[in-house]
DNA sequence: ATCGACTAATGCAAAAAATGCATTATTATG
DNA sequence: CATAATAATGCATTTTTTGCATTAGTCGAT
């Protein structure tokens, strides 16, 4: 069965026209009336309604449309992932990471990595949702910069390093360093949080923290974003509770305030994985990560 | 790209000889050999390193041969199902079902169906992890029969019915229903039940009681198979707890005895389905839920 | 070093499949 | 009833696939 046959029915099934479809997919009508046919046959399944005039899916068109459409896909995705393990370090990797290390850790890694793997391609996504584990395990992403350590056999990881958290208010605020004490006297300021409810790291790390505290802060703005919710504490619009490494984001009027906690910063990967230019890829974030304790 | 040179690169993965794959997919070397240089052509990818005398899978080949052997398996489970489809009340669904109703409900349900659709062909599977969800969405499975509602909002659920829970003694046991106080008195007992720390409904529902009569059973041994668990107790071995459905199971030499607990039993399917003899199938469930409980 | 056995690739001719054009057959519309 | 629309089909042409026979490397035994 070839495949080229789906994804003509697939275009077919959305069109419900044949000419049309024809002519999106550059072949003729009656080819493609024909590949139709075929598909059919080699399926023992009718997949269109026709009569003279119109076309319509029948009920196991519609399942096969839905089903097929994903495992196109997901076959495409396969083969782009076979050509990253065929070209090895001229290839690519995609790369994970969470917000807060974008200002200075990775920007020294995306430095170090070009100069030591000039040809190697590298595609960075800031993933929402943080599932680091299915991303990797998808192949959807090669290497994942963490804050939380993956627990799964079939996955590697590494320290990095370890930072403290902070809590970021703006400068006008009363909160300094020095005459700071602990996180029970700030029951009555208004925090702009990363979503508490969230399944992050970050998110749990945070309701763990005030758990500790025993108290609710009070959240007025919700935002995933740290970008965000540091520009909105430098407006003055409340205090939040950042890793330190966003103190590089020289935002203006703000000031940190280092709590005693630490978060760390993990590097994830699958083990065993083909895609050799990985390994130096892991290696570089490795040296990376001692440069940057060092400064 | 042809499915079917994905499935001679599968065989020829695992042979890695070109004669015997050629032998054993019914075509002859040349062909085969030809072949697999489209599908690198195509690709783009090496897939084999072959010297005069040996094959091998490159890296990309062996990651295509692990990823190309499942969605190729996925892809034909597809097309099964879309056959059911296809095919309506000629059709087959798939079925599973808990261990308990085997003795009553479940031949009572069958023949009713067999009398409504004599065609339908069915297949039934008593899954172990009972993760009855997953099985309906995935399509391993058409209508989940289980003891707790599924909450999806792509699965359609519908009760059909509550029984007792009983406690099951040997027939020479102390216990009885007349003098059956409470399950404290229990304590003393050793029990045979089925993997509580497993994460089947019937597993947290056993969890949950004890925890309200507030005791750990002494649990001398775990089986998931009830007709096992029964036999084991009638060879007084000790006692168990199990939905009351079981006593139409002919154990001989052992005693029921009624809880005040009820457990109930439902039936999951997905909604929205294509396959219109499953509307059938439910109907049929429902129908025979009346009979029984009138029974 | 030489020979023979083994194995993947290749030249070639025959067979099969896919393609597009032109045409047909059917149906909806005015 | 004429017309426009549209999927299927006959047919000639082109492209692809197939298997046989052969070639060309490689390994191992002598």
């Amino acid at each position: 069965m070839d495949l080229q046959k789906i994804r003509y029915f697939l275009v077919l099934a959305e069109e419900l026209h044949f000419w049309r479809t024809a002519e999106r997919v550059f072949i003729s009508q009656s080819s493609l009336s024909r590949h139709m046919q075929a598909l059919e046959e080699e399926l023992g399944i009718r997949l269109l309604e026709r009569d003279k005039r119109n076309v319509k899916l029948t009920d196991a068109g519609k399942f096969l449309q839905q089903q097929w459409r994903v495992k196109v896909r997901e076959l495409d995705h396969i083969q782009s992932q076979a050509k990253k393990i065929s070209e090895g370090e001229a290839g690519g990797v995609s790369i994970t990471y969470p917000g807060s290390i974008a200002f200075k850790f990775l920007p020294l890694f995306l430095d170090n990595l070009n100069s030591k793997l000039p040809n190697l391609k590298i595609e960075l996504t800031e993933p929402n949702d943080e599932n680091h584990e299915k991303l990797l395990l998808d192949y959807k992403a090669d290497l994942a910069f963490g804050r939380d350590r993956i627990t799964n056999s079939s996955i590697e990881t590494y320290k990095l390093y370890a930072e403290p958290v902070c809590l970021i208010v703006p400068k006008a605020h009363w909160l300094t360093q020095e005459n700071f004490v602990s996180l029970k006297d700030l029951q009555s300021e208004r925090f702009i949080l990363s979503g508490l409810h969230q399944k992050t790291f970050f998110a749990s790390f945070l309701r763990n923290l005030f758990y500790n505290y025993d108290f609710e802060p009070q959240v007025l703005i919700e935002s995933d974003f740290g970008g965000m919710i540091l520009s909105l504490v430098s407006k003055g619009l409340g205090i939040t509770i950042l890793p330190s490494s966003f103190s590089y984001a020289k935002a203006e009027n703000v000031r940190f305030i280092e709590l005693d906690e630490e978060i760390g910063l993990y590097m994830n990967w699958r083990k065993n994985e083909l895609n050799k230019a990985i390994e130096r890829v892991v290696e570089c974030g490795k040296e990376t990560a001692m440069l940057y304790s060092e400064m």
